[in-house]
DNA sequence: CCTACCGATCGGTAGG
DNA sequence: CCTACCGATCGGTAGG
């Protein structure tokens, strides 16, 4: 087999087919998110692969390194959907942004759920760890913001603290990751619909029925 | 001091003051939180104590046996607010036992923060987080039926699947693990109220603004 | 990508 | 002979 030398190689060549970087990746957090990050061993993850632990070391500088790409891949998703709904927009209230952030915030957990899980376990164990939670703390903050904003406009009910408010929101949304399976029961737009029904069916005033 | 043998020693004497197995556990779950269970090292929980590593061993039989104590602490709390509301009362309907185990539970998050955090963390690594897994489904398929009786009755929204609802209901409620503090703004009344605010006004028919 | 290892630290236990 | 520990070290395994 591999006969003749006929194909001229890539410019840049990339050896034979192994795994590459981002499959290593994949299985990682995979794995980061069925035992533990501290419980996962980079033993484990060469085994997993049917490679040997230096054969890992040859792909990527570190266990933490896996850790960090996974982390900033969830944190710039929900980075770029939290921009786009705090920008102001042409005759969007702050209420019809917060919605539209729940519901993207939705799709990005659906989409990127193994990394976000691994996001919201994060405990602030390393650099990399407290970095993350920097980003985690900036998005809070603006989210809070977009929920405050949609009650001084009279969007949402006042007799919650907004600051409470935002926590219990993004707190259902964030509780996604822990059962939602892609195979499962629900495909994203019922959980999206669920979701902001759930949370804005009484959180909005006289809105009552309006998603059905 | 210390003179005369005058008091006749306690049944049952328990030695010098030092640590008891209850300071030791509160330690080892506050650390095993914060660090993680894996991250923290029996090492550190001596640290953590101004004890040595074998003094730990002297009070515990091991690392594993202060994780299932804890599990436990947290499940018994729980098990017993859901078996209460699961069974049958004078005159409640489903709809008001849910409202209730959603208060109770909220109840028991603030007052066992520490244990039900580590609880919601389990990964499933041993036999003991097995265990505890297993008795945590048993409690989520009584949240379960308990939601499918109110949306039976009539009492809640049908057009969102109850086992959704669910989910998304008590991942809101155990979100507050994430971020609740004692000595933060909020006292566990206002949090129950929000939450139970958050989630029925919306959920339930027709009671909008009966929470003020 | 492997065999062969390292410095360190792990959970747990010895004798006293 | 007890409770409450200590200094030292066990056999294995972690990330690298």
């Amino acid at each position: 087999m591999t006969t003749g030398p006929a194909e001229p190689p890539p410019r840049r060549r990339r050896g034979r087919p192994g795994y590459d970087q981002s499959a290593i990746l994949r299985a990682a957090v995979e794995l980061f998110n069925r035992k533990g990050y501290d419980a996962t061993s980079v033993g484990d993850l060469a085994k997993e692969l049917g490679l040997t632990k230096p054969a890992i070391y040859h792909h990527v500088t570190g266990k933490e390194q896996l850790l960090g790409e996974a982390l900033d891949d969830a944190l710039d998703e929900l980075t770029a959907v939290v921009t786009e709904a705090s920008r102001e927009r042409a005759g969007a209230t702050a209420y019809e942004r917060l919605r539209e952030v729940v519901r993207r915030s939705v799709e990005v957990l659906v989409a990127h759920q193994p990394s976000v899980t691994l996001l919201l376990r994060v405990r602030g164990n390393s650099e990399v760890e407290l970095a993350a939670l920097e980003r985690r703390r900036w998005l809070d903050d603006r989210l809070a913001a977009l929920v405050a904003d949609a009650v001084a406009e009279g969007a949402l009910r006042a007799d919650v603290p907004p600051a409470l408010v935002s926590r219990l929101l993004f707190g259902m949304v964030n509780s996604l990751v822990e059962w939602y399976r892609p195979d499962g029961a629900y495909d994203p737009a019922t959980v999206a619909d669920a979701i902001t029904t759930l949370a804005f069916d009484g959180l909005a005033r006289g809105e009552r029925g309006q998603a059905s």
